[in-house]
RNA sequence: GGUGACGUGACCGAGUGGCUAGGUAGAGGUCUGCAAAACCUCCUACAGCGGUUCGAAUCCGCUCGUCACCUCCA
């Protein structure tokens, strides 16, 4: 049983073999912190992360890079291409780190939020202008890219030309895409062709973010930074690289085209991975349609769409009910669904430290409660144990099978209802050896909480609590039931609580101890 | 125009040439002081029309409908 990903460079589903086991290598192009981060950045993120922790599941040793993008989206490949960052900087007039920064927390933030763990390097374009640099020279010195006023453009025919295939990733032929050609480019005047990119823009007067190269000062293409970090942290070809369904072209295209026109000379990854889009009434969410949700008002709530707010592990639970490469559609029905589902996921999650305690502890209730049988001999649960492991390994077979994480989360609640069923009678958890059952509740465990990374969310209010045992202290003081007024105060100093009989009636304070 | 997806029961959403996906909602039941939870049962679908096949929702063709990428976008 192995884990097998679709790969978008083949269009197929292939076995993960790591390059350079156990060592994996994954990249994910992560956010532009020019704004607020919406759900639709969420995706990549949550899915890359259930498969970085399968991966370490599995006992690979994964380095999990996803940059930050702080420079060099354009607004368009024109010549009077404005940076985003500076664009928003100006606007709120403050330095361009600055709006960078405060992005780059807040996403942050959101992530962790939605339990993301932290990737293990999260480099800045701003802070790798130099390798960039690198990569363009190595690309003009194999004659793959060309310098015109100060700005320096891939040479995509020419490319295509030494036999590489410039569409290889997203299945386009360089014919197509010149037919598709807009005539609204004609400030594209220094581009040789039309499918040429950016590699280095020459800055304007008026542009703020700007490093000195050797052709003159200027700011990397938008899509050099990936493929320039990729090298620098996971060497020539790592195992997988991802990002949304609509970086395949021309982000990740250009990256591949640079990758092998760099002394690299690979595809930058053996495995293309790319997640679907989130769409609003059938529509993707996207910036530009001003239909999406913004996380942080989505957790709030209501705002567009959904007449409610959701917590961040129910979204994140949302997203992972469905397969990463289909289209989720978000609404209030959906996300009620989910809701319900997660919680029902997590009372199991507390359902399992009673199934293991020792009250449940199946040998030994078999012993007491099934018919009495001979000396030394052991009841057969030859069948329980059978269904049981089979419950389990169906969820291993949807994570195996491209990470189909609806699949086995579908498994999951089936392995609950055996939970809950068990857990019912005495007579039920007879027909299952404890062996077996600690490998099962491990298992729920290990997939829920490490895998997919749902973490249990307290909504109980402490005071309200609180408030609620000091009622019964006082009823019980009043009876002078002296034994449960002892009780009581002795699991409040427990909890670091102490109770204060006054005069004016019964009040509480942290310890001091 | 080019490229690529998709159309599943009330809703969301897997999967698949013959075998119950799952969650939510709804109906009935067991349990229960009431309730909840849990469990059991039911409602059981694959846009339409053809074709291939012993058998298709699953493969092929056509029709209708929806969407994405080709421009910044997760």
């Amino acid at each position: 049983m192995s884990l097998s990903l679709y790969n978008t460079l083949t269009r197929k589903k292939e076995e993960f073999q790591p390059l350079h086991p156990p060592q994996v290598g994954v990249y994910l192009c992560g956010p532009t912190v020019y704004s607020e981060a919406h759900l639709g950045n969420a995706r990549g993120p949550v899915v890359f992360d259930v498969l970085t922790r399968y991966l370490r599941h599995l006992g690979y040793q994964v380095r999990y890079v996803r940059n930050i993008t702080d420079v060099g989206h354009l607004e368009s490949d024109a010549d009077t291409g404005e940076d985003k960052m500076e664009k928003a900087a100006r606007a709120a007039r403050i330095e361009p780190m600055q709006v960078a920064q405060h992005f780059t927390n807040r996403y942050r933030q959101h992530m962790l939020g939605l339990g993301c763990l932290p990737p293990d390097i999260e480099p800045q374009a701003s802070g790798h202008i130099i390798e960039q640099i690198q990569v363009i020279e190595e690309i003009i010195n194999n004659g793959l890219a060309y310098e015109v006023n100060g700005s320096v453009y891939f040479d995509v025919p020419k490319y295509n030309e030494e036999g590489k295939r410039y569409g290889k990733l997203s299945n386009r032929s360089i014919e197509d895409q010149l037919a598709g050609t807009r005539a609204g480019l004609e400030g594209q005047s220094e581009k040789r062709s039309p499918l040429d990119f950016a590699l280095w823009k020459k800055a304007s007067p008026e542009h703020i973010m700007r490093w000195p190269s050797p052709w003159g000062e200027g700011f990397p293409g938008w899509h050099l930074e990936c493929s320039a970090m990729s090298r620098k942290y996971l060497g020539d070809l790592s195992d997988i690289h991802g990002g949304g369904l609509d970086l395949m072209f021309p982000h990740h295209e250009c990256e591949i085209a640079q990758s092998q026109g760099s002394h690299s000379h690979t595809d930058e990854a053996r495995f293309w991975v790319h997640n679907n889009m989130i769409t609003v009434n059938g529509t993707k969410m996207s910036k530009s349609l001003g239909n999406f949700v913004l996380l942080g008002d989505m957790f709030k709530g209501p705002t567009g769409p959904l007449a409610f707010g959701y917590s961040p592990m129910v979204v994140r639970f949302f997203l992972l009910q469905a397969h990463y490469r289909s289209p989720v559609d978000v609404s209030d029905d959906a996300l009620q669904a989910a809701r319900k589902g997660y919680r029902k996921l997590m009372n199991g999650l507390r359902l399992l430290d009673r199934l293991t305690a020792d009250s449940l502890s199946s040998d030994v209730i078999r012993d007491r409660t099934v018919a009495p049988l001979a000396e030394g001999k052991q009841p057969d649960t030859t069948a329980g144990d059978t269904e049981l492991r089979k419950l389990v390994a169906d969820v291993f077979v949807g994570l195996n099978d491209d990470l189909n994480t609806a699949r086995a989360i579908a498994s999951l609640f089936n392995l609950l209802r055996k939970f809950n069923t068990l857990a019912a009678t005495t007579a039920a958890m007879a027909t299952v050896s404890s062996a077996a059952l600690t490998e099962a509740v491990d298992a729920y465990r290990a997939v829920v909480s490490d895998i997919l990374g749902l973490q249990d969310e307290p909504r109980a209010n402490a005071e309200e609590l609180l408030k609620l045992t000091l009622e019964f202290y006082t009823e019980a003081k009043a009876e002078k039931a002296y034994d449960k007024v002892d009780v009581i105060r002795a699991a409040l100093k427990s909890q670091g609580i102490v109770i204060k009989d006054t005069k004016a009636g019964v009040e509480w304070a942290y310890s001091e101890e």
